[in-house]
DNA sequence: ACCTGAACACCGTTCAAGT
DNA sequence: ACCTGAACACCGTTCAAGT
């Protein structure tokens, strides 16, 4: 009966807590992640938690934080056209790499340190191209949020795609209100069905993030 | 003891439901909006709502159609920039009239008829445009999602300086991870506060609109 | 056909008490 | 200083039973 060093286990820190919950996030996904999953997964009475952490808020909230730390950033050496490419699909990778990040970063408001830093590089890469100091908040709020909903939606569409939700599958949705549907009420609809199921992601989201560049490019004159 | 009638209660059904889940979402937000109280101001033990509901999400979705039935739609004679301009101020406006709205479209896909309909007005006015099939929904989910974005922001901002968090209280937040930061770390951020706090929102999304405009001018050409 | 009672398996959070 | 037991006030959902 030598050494049972092993019933005590690692202590419980903020550290381990931020980084079991994103394990687990992944695994179940944020509407199953709870602080009683988490807590069990430490092996840990679920009240531990709440010694470390004021509450799943400010959990959630460390747990966007450490999720964007790992965010890449472009050389600032490069033209402002390509910057803001990179830094798109940089973000975009971000929040690729884990599960239901967009609800995630939608939920909390960009506090703690990591998050404040990508704010800080972004305005001062906005700023240093010419716009207001106005303008600036302004335009880091665009590029954020066309980011964020373009991956939301990106992941939804890819799930309901692996749930092979086809057109026949989709027609029947409408009747959830009405009976049925007479198709010629829906007749763009149906013409680009095909084309809103599935898209080329990568194409779409440079797409669109030339839409905002030329845009802005416009304003800059 | 005359006339007893008032015992009978109006009965139950999907459209009193939702109306009654539409008050509620006003008075108290989405986060404390359940079943259980739904019911309770429904006069109804809770199990009943599932006789006329399959489950919370779908009466989610049955809210959200609700809310977007109401919507305003811009003549069609007008030309495509202002058509733009007005759609985005009539959705904002439906966004803005309930609250959590956006969480609402976020959650749930578009389905049922009445967010349809808006989906095909939008594919249509973009296909006369001059839009291609394939950017047709590329366009649409842009337009979508910057006004989701903006009013969601919009929103939280707003509900932050109801609580006064001035820029005092927003420093304190650094402090989540670090014990203290130095403010040389955060020189844009903290020049630009004042701008981030308080926004002229009817001139921010204007603006904001007028830079999707642009882009997708240039885009059509 | 429509509603309810009762139960189930969960939530997040608090706090006195243990070590 | 750190963790737990026990309790609290809630969730969403199901289903046999009542009318």
């Amino acid at each position: 009966m030598a050494r049972k060093t092993r019933k005590t286990n690692t202590p419980l820190d903020q550290s381990r807590i931020i980084q079991t919950a994103l394990q687990l996030l992944d695994e179940i996904g944020l509407k199953e992640l709870s602080m009683n999953k988490i807590a069990n997964k430490l092996q840990v009475k679920t009240a531990s938690l709440y010694y470390h952490v004021q509450d799943k808020d400010q959990l959630m909230g460390l747990l966007t934080d450490r999720i964007s730390s790992s965010m890449e950033w472009p050389e600032s050496s490069l033209p402002w056209r390509e910057q803001l490419g990179l830094w798109g699909e940089a973000f975009r990778k971000i929040l690729l790499s884990h599960r239901d990040t967009v609800d995630l970063f939608n939920s909390s408001i960009a506090s703690g340190y990591d998050r404040l830093k990508q704010v800080e590089k972004l305005y001062a890469l906005l700023s240093s191209i010419g716009f207001s100091d106005q303008q600036v908040p302004w335009v880091a709020s665009i590029l954020k949020n066309y980011v964020l909903g373009f991956v939301g939606e990106e992941v939804r569409l890819q799930l309901n795609a692996e749930q092979a939700i086809s057109n026949a599958e989709l027609s029947e949705r409408y009747n959830q209100y009405y009976s049925q549907l007479p198709s010629e009420e829906f007749p763009t609809v149906i013409r680009l069905a095909s084309y809103t199921t599935n898209s080329d992601w990568v194409k779409e989201f440079k797409f669109g993030l030339d839409v905002l560049t030329e845009g802005l490019a416009v304003k800059l004159r």
